[in-house]
DNA sequence: CTAGAACCCGGAGCCGACTCCAGGGTCAAG
DNA sequence: CTTGACCCTGGAGTCGGCTCCGGGTTCTAG
């Protein structure tokens, strides 16, 4: 069987596609227990902590931080699953990506605005004056209001 | 005529809906020239720093990064309109808004349903396991391939 | 003239998630 | 046994954009 032989952790890490320094990371801000250590005080690690990674990995893709994952690894670490304290975590993380969401379209629709008018109007009296959002209209050159 | 009486950094940074220390800031990385001093060494400034700040606060507004808006002030001091130069910046800003808002979709899809799967599926059997993204089938309360 | 608000400066701290470093010690293949 | 790849630790550095601090000085209204 697959069984036993343990691992180092760099190949810990290869497993997980993380960097040694990664993991000792989070051994030290409690994401990882410590492992056991050979004589000399090498980490060895076995697949439970290769599962323990992925599952930080999965966690991760979803969005979540290092901080709600160690969380949801407590309880995971009580034999529960961790479904059920996942849920409200995710869903607040939705709302979060939502707001982020609508605040990058905003933005983004302003840049192409302005991107827009750029080459033609804004230009024709090269003064040092106001370069403003393109919600702010421009008077000969100048800007009306752009307090902010 | 509403000349003259020059203003101290606190009044710059309530013109500009920023604080003092902010200002000093924008100073020691290059934005804001070094202004004139009194005899005791306090900064006075100008209407021409209360449109410098303005115009750092709408490109920002545009998502601009402090390094871009430097090059752009730059430019602006020659006496050029600072169209030119910050057309492909703003063309950039846009692909870097677009790959976030992609991501982000991706993101939240996931989200969603990892979270509208919770309550039911994947919770039958509370054994300490991975915990996968949505992507990832599982099987009898494990999932195949959590290789990330 | 005096009190107290505002200013000065250099440097540290914050957020998150690493990443890198120096100066050692250990492990395993040949 | 040697060699070279790996590992150990604690601490510092990175990114961006501020924000705060302490200890000292200056400004200004009354």
């Amino acid at each position: 069987m697959t069984e036993a032989r343990p691992l180092t952790i760099s190949d810990l890490a290869a497993r997980t596609g993380l960097r040694p320094d990664t993991v000792r990371y989070y051994e030290r801000v409690g994401l990882m227990p410590e492992p056991r250590r050979t004589s000399g005080d090498h980490r060895r690690y076995d697949d439970l902590a290769v599962d323990r990674l992925q599952f930080i990995r999965g966690a991760q893709r979803l969005g979540l931080r290092l901080h709600d994952i160690r969380d949801l690894l407590a309880v995971r670490d009580t034999g529960e699953c961790p479904c059920e304290p996942a849920e409200p975590l995710l869903r607040s993380r939705i709302a979060e990506i939502d707001a982020e969401l609508d605040r990058l379209q905003h933005l983004r629709a302003d840049l192409v605005a302005m991107a827009d008018q750029l080459p033609s109007a804004t230009c024709p009296d090269p003064v040092p004056g106001t370069w403003c959002p393109p919600d702010h209209r421009v008077t000969e050159g100048r800007c009306d209001a752009c307090s902010i």
